[in-house]
DNA sequence: AATTTTATGTAGCGGTTGCTACATGTATAA
DNA sequence: TTATACATGTAGCAACCGCTACATAAAATT
């Protein structure tokens, strides 16, 4: 391998860490540079500028949480009991950078602003395919809606968490399984 | 009424439109101040400083945000008429910018910046009203859950919106319908 | 009419941003 | 060994940012 990609990826790698701890707006060629021990300079010696450096680290950071999210893995399991699963695992430290992330890209996504908006739209597609391996659906439903309305409710707890409105979290749960049994 | 009470009203008017239309990153004091014709030197003589600004414009527009839902309420309409309903609603170009700002409110807000935090619980709590005045519930089910439900849900596709996922929003509404009549 | 308050202009400070020009050392290839 | 490519430092530019000091004109109050 090219000695200067094995650079670029070690550099990818510390700011990762960076930008998952500090988010986008702080993310500054000098700020990414100190947390890899180098400088903006050399930032831009190995990437040609700040947009390929972002596409890049976005996609290594995608990469991640898809790991994350295939780690926990095991069968399928039905909407009931997946949704609250996933509303509990938000409020993992390991998750929670994360999602902050994940809600500034967005607005940076909603603008069609890019890297950002093509980086959101892998990573919600990394979502999808995950609801894709990850939900059960009962008789009577079709596997592709119950995808999509899994990744929608979830991507809405998502926000309200990032309100801490826990208690609707917790109600629109409830509101979940009154809604299947009746 | 206070003259200066005045003007500063006059001032939020042309700040709100620049906000809507070009969002929060693009509003400078000198950007706001061009949008308002005047200079930043005398928006920061009317207002103490930038958070005082931006408390009093996000307020208004928040209000502004409110009115535009209540003028469309006509009565209560169960779940499955007002998903929809709210999902088509989101398309119209004069919902939009609201959208894209509560989503960049979002984004500041996941990391408790003032005022954008508070901001953004307030206009959370806004929406929960409108549900607890426009939503009808059917038997069985709690109203408190269910409006918590319906506010999770249409955040989930404010989302997807943004990301231009309109097949997988149609195909959530598709998942809602199917999970109701088990 | 004199005095005080308010409005507004001009100019600038100290900070940040992405990025570049210019230099020099250092490793690689001929 | 010499020539060429790569690595890295230093310095700075032009554009922004929020905010302020200083001045003056206009308006309101006494």
């Amino acid at each position: 391998m090219d000695k200067k990609e094995l650079k670029k990826r070690e550099l990818t790698e510390s700011m990762k860490t960076y930008i998952l701890e500090n988010g986008l707006a702080k993310s500054s060629l000098r700020n990414l540079a100190k947390a890899s021990d180098t400088s903006d300079r050399m930032l831009l010696h190995y990437f040609q500028d700040k947009e390929e450096l972002m596409t890049d680290v976005l996609q290594a950071i995608t990469q991640d949480l898809i790991q994350l999210l295939k780690a926990n893995e095991t069968g399928t399991w039905p909407l009931k009991t997946l949704i609250p699963y996933l509303s509990q695992m938000m409020k993992e430290p390991v998750i929670k950078p994360y999602l902050n992330l994940w809600l500034e890209l967005m607005a940076e996504a909603s603008k069609k602003e890019e890297p950002y908006y093509s980086a959101a739209r892998d990573i919600a597609s990394s979502f999808k395919n995950f609801y894709k391996e990850v939900l059960m659906v009962e008789p009577g439903q079709s596997k592709e809606h119950m995808d999509a309305f899994a990744l929608v409710l979830v991507e809405g707890m998502v926000m309200m968490d990032a309100l801490d409105f826990d208690d609707d979290i917790r109600n629109a749960l409830g509101g979940l399984n009154e809604l299947g049994e009746n």
